[in-house]
RNA sequence: GCCGAUGUGUCGGAAUGGCAGACGAGGCAGACUCAAAAUCUGUUGUGGACAACCACGUGUGGGUUCGAGUCCCACCAUCGGCACCA
């Protein structure tokens, strides 16, 4: 036999596949369907690198094995192609990004295809082509005629080098995720979309997905529902606060702990500063701080202020609503004016973070909760804060005296509730969307400013796409508007209802917006009516098993989530979630077990690997390296075990002899390594799988020889694998093509060995070891033990406790 | 600070509460070769003994159990995420 010439034979199933379209998926009621999808790519400048493989060969091999099960596979691919890095290598290599990304997207499916992977290449989709963008635009005049789509002047997250606004989610470490440049809060007006309208949808449909537990936690802790009331705190000028004035509102998770509320604090850019400017005797001292405070970030203010800092509104009290005394009000940046009602009641006694603030500037510290803590110790409240909730009764509170904390929180949101001084509130941490950016290389938001009509009108949907205009230049403009708006052919339109003079929206949107509803697309790309058939939908969709990285499990998972359940609620989709069941890969590591990047010089380019070794080989190593859900650090050496075992595969041609049926030495094996492989891709434990291959190709070189069953059965459990080599040793010895043939099936019975190893332990020490057939009884394995003469030696006539014997495992006896 | 995850040979990693280290890499010894590569065979947790064998071993300290890498408590370290979320 020939030494295994991996280049010919994989460039021959290539094409093949391509020729044949092997892998295209078209409607059919005949068959179940199955649903495969990974996280379409961002083609970058650099093509794939070593991370790419290891999710697309997983779910290739999900894909291969549920063909061979009968299921009609839906396996797409695509760019997700809008984005800042080309937008930057267009900027400085004067170079429409159009052509980046043509560029781009060629090498990444030259190298895809080199894999061998089994996408449906005719379902391609790239969001920036206008066919695709286009539905894109419409989903949004969909929100946007739903009355979730609004322009709010905010305070943003501005990013100084990028000079672009950022979604608080797109901030990192205080810096811009993409170019890490300082990140300041400036106020702007800028497109919103109303997800926290979904936000107690988006926690319930969890129920009904199949997510891993973390990923599901991370979604709902991202939500972050929380139960309190809101409370209105009279206020005025100080000594003189009258009940039935103006009011402050705090939103608190601890009303129980209203009595024991000494001062307020609120957020730097809360409007009570200016309302109550002419009484206020430090209003300069309080607008310094303000100012300093607002061109921080979230993040900043947050992890960078070790010590709490603040200022004191001189000239101003409150009113504390049970305790009727007047209590003192502040401002500082701990306090954000993104949650709740940016005003708190701060409660030294049982939070932490008041407490810190009251020992800085002074102020009493009440005790109302008194309990112990977890380690049994009674709480002091002149250590710290005591914040447990279990455990602990009411004290120094009025009415709420020797309640516990659960109902002392009903008790006083029902006396909230009488008075009118508040109500239970449910409040969730999540935010509405920023969709507005100021760049050039995303999809223009397809509305218009119409002064005669007093507002913002939607392009009619029979004018979409609204395309991309050319410009001269990609960068923002000066001001930081997008390179759109110094565009007057742009800009200048006229307004779809009234025919009158109406200006564009400038702003493009973010890069989620196209992969928010890609899965949908695949399942009809090329419709110019609609944005999917429903004919397609009812088929294909949901996504079946929907498999990316963990870093997506929070935003894009959310945010695809939203635009779902929305289309949903408009009678657009037939699926409340787009997603049955969602797993994440580990990230991998460079060989220095540092994240990948350019700047650290710890890259693998994988096609490089591929040439050197095959794709079979690669993708084998990617999936061999460790567990598939774990961070996995990349060892370029260990290639060459995986690159071993298909050169013993392809020799197994030299000891092939006849045979229809497995041979007695080989079945158990054999059926054996059908369960674990089966079971194991199931579980994506892809890892063990290859481990159990290897194992049995061991197993058939000590043999000596494999028949022709045998080896069909051990390259069917390989070609969801090695594809490429599997299919050239098939048809070197098989009828037919390897992807028509069926999954196989194991016999539990000839899984089981005849034969089994029994431990014998004294006090959970091995003594000695003995063979017994399989399935025999404990009682028999137990007089059998005593029979043993290791054992009775061992025993010396000691005392018997107890006797423990487990079937096909061990006994073990207990002795005094 | 909070949340989540992870700690096992030289390395990547296996182990429904039941033989720790499967499988692979690397090392060592040997076969083949003029030689090397490739391939094949054997060996490879640590300490002690010529040896059968004994002792110790899954981050640390406790606990539960006949039996713990696995379950519980506390702690340490590393990595990842974060919005002081009231």
């Amino acid at each position: 036999m020939e030494k295994y010439d991996f280049n010919a034979i994989e460039k021959k199933w290539q094409d093949y596949w391509d020729e044949n379209e092997t892998f295209h998926a078209e409607i059919d009621h005949e068959k179940p369907k199955f649903y495969a999808l990974i996280e379409f790519p961002y083609p970058s400048g650099q093509g794939l690198h070593a991370g790419h493989p290891r999710p697309y060969t997983a779910m290739d091999i999900i894909a291969r094995k549920r063909r061979m099960q009968g299921y009609n596979v839906l396996f797409p691919m695509g760019w997700d192609a809008f984005g800042l890095p080309t937008e930057n290598f267009a900027i400085q290599n004067k170079i429409h990004p159009r052509e980046v990304t043509k560029n781009n997207v060629k090498k990444f499916k030259e190298q895809c295809k080199s894999f061998g992977w089994s996408f449906d290449w005719q379902r391609e989709v790239d969001t920036t082509d206008p066919d695709y963008y286009k539905w894109t635009q419409w989903i949004f005049l969909q929100l946007f005629k739903s009355g979730l789509a609004y322009k709010k002047e905010m305070a943003v997250n501005w990013c100084t080098d990028c000079k672009v606004v950022l979604a608080n989610e797109e901030v990192v470490g205080g810096e811009c995720e993409r170019c890490h440049g300082e990140v300041i809060r400036k106020v702007k007006s800028q497109w919103m979309l109303k997800i926290t309208e979904f936000a107690q949808e988006l926690i319930d449909g969890l129920a009904d997905v199949d997510y891993p537990d973390r990923i599901a936690q991370s979604q709902i802790n991202w939500i972050g529902r929380s139960t309190g009331a809101e409370v209105d705190f009279a206020v005025g000028t100080a000594g003189n606060v009258s009940a039935d004035g103006d009011v402050l509102r705090v939103y608190t998770t601890r009303p129980d702990t209203l009595f024991g509320s000494t001062y307020m604090v609120i957020a730097p850019e809360h409007p009570y500063i200016e309302k109550w400017a002419n009484s206020l005797n430090n209003i300069d001292e309080i607008r310094a701080y303000a100012d300093k405070a607002a061109r921080k970030s979230d993040f900043e203010r947050s992890e960078l202020v070790k010590e709490k800092s603040g200022v004191r509104l001189d000239g101003i009290n409150a009113i504390n609503p049970v305790t009727e005394k007047e209590i003192p009000v502040f401002v500082s940046d701990y306090v954000l004016m993104s949650y709740g009602t940016g005003a708190i009641m701060a409660v030294p006694g049982h939070d932490q973070r008041d407490w810190e603030f009251a020992k800085k500037f002074n102020l009493p510290i009440v005790e109302v909760v008194a309990g112990r803590d977890a380690h049994g110790i009674p709480s002091n409240i002149e250590k710290c804060a005591y914040e447990d909730t279990e455990d602990g009764v009411m004290v120094n509170s009025g009415f709420l005296n020797e309640l516990n904390v659960s109902e002392a929180k009903s008790k006083i949101t029902a006396w909230l509730k009488e008075t009118g001084k508040g109500k239970k509130k449910i409040n969730y941490k999540l935010r509405d969307w920023v969709f507005s950016r100021q760049r050039y290389w995303g999809e223009p938001i397809p509305v218009v400013w119409c002064e005669k009509c007093g507002g913002w009108v939607a392009v009619p949907e029979e004018d979409l796409p609204l395309m991309l205009p050319e410009v001269d230049n990609y960068m923002p403009a000066e001001n930081g508007e997008s390179p759109l708006s110094v565009l007057d052919s742009f800009i200048n339109t006229t307004c779809p209802t009234c025919g009158g003079f109406a200006k564009r929206e400038t702003d493009t949107m973010p890069q989620w917006a196209g992969s928010s509803w890609y899965y949908l697309r695949y399942a009809d790309p090329h419709n110019d009516k609609e944005f999917v058939s429903k004919e397609a939908l009812e088929y294909w969709l949901p996504v079946d098993w929907y498999n990316g990285g963990m870093e997506h499990t929070t935003l894009h998972l959310l945010y695809s989530r939203f635009w779902h359940k929305f289309l949903f609620a408009a009678d657009k989709v037939n699926t409340p979630e787009p997603y049955l069941k969602r797993t994440a890969h580990g990230m991998i590591l460079g060989e220095d077990s540092q994240k990948m990047s350019k700047s650290r010089g710890n890259t693998v380019d994988p096609n490089a690997l591929v040439a050197e070794s095959g794709a079979d080989s690669v993708r084998l190593y990617e999936m061999f390296i460790g567990d598939f859900e774990k961070t996995a650090t990349w060892n370029t050496a260990g290639i060459k075990g995986c690159k071993r075992f298909l050169d013993r595969t392809w020799a197994l041609m030299d000891i092939l002899v006849c045979g229809n049926e497995y041979s007695e030495k080989l079945a158990g094996s054999i059926h054996r390594t059908i369960k674990k492989v089966s079971e194991d891709i199931e579980q994506m434990k892809f890892n063990t799988a290859i481990a159990a291959m290897m194992t049995l190709i061991n197993e058939i070189y000590t043999v000596g020889e494999i028949n022709k069953a045998e080896l069909r059965a051990f390259l069917i459990l390989l070609s969801p694998f090695a594809p490429h080599i599997s299919s050239e040793m098939y048809e070197m010895t098989n009828e037919g093509a390897i992807h028509n043939e069926q999954w196989l099936d194991f016999e539990p019975e000839l899984c089981a060995f005849d034969k089994v190893e029994i431990v014998l332990q004294i006090n959970g020490k091995i003594k000695e070891r003995m063979m017994v057939e399989s399935g025999t009884a404990q009682s028999t394995l137990i007089a059998a033990a005593k029979e043993n003469e290791a054992i009775k030696a061992a025993l010396g006539g000691k005392e018997i406790i107890k006797e423990i014997a487990v079937p096909d495992k061990l006994v073990n006896i207990v002795v005094k």
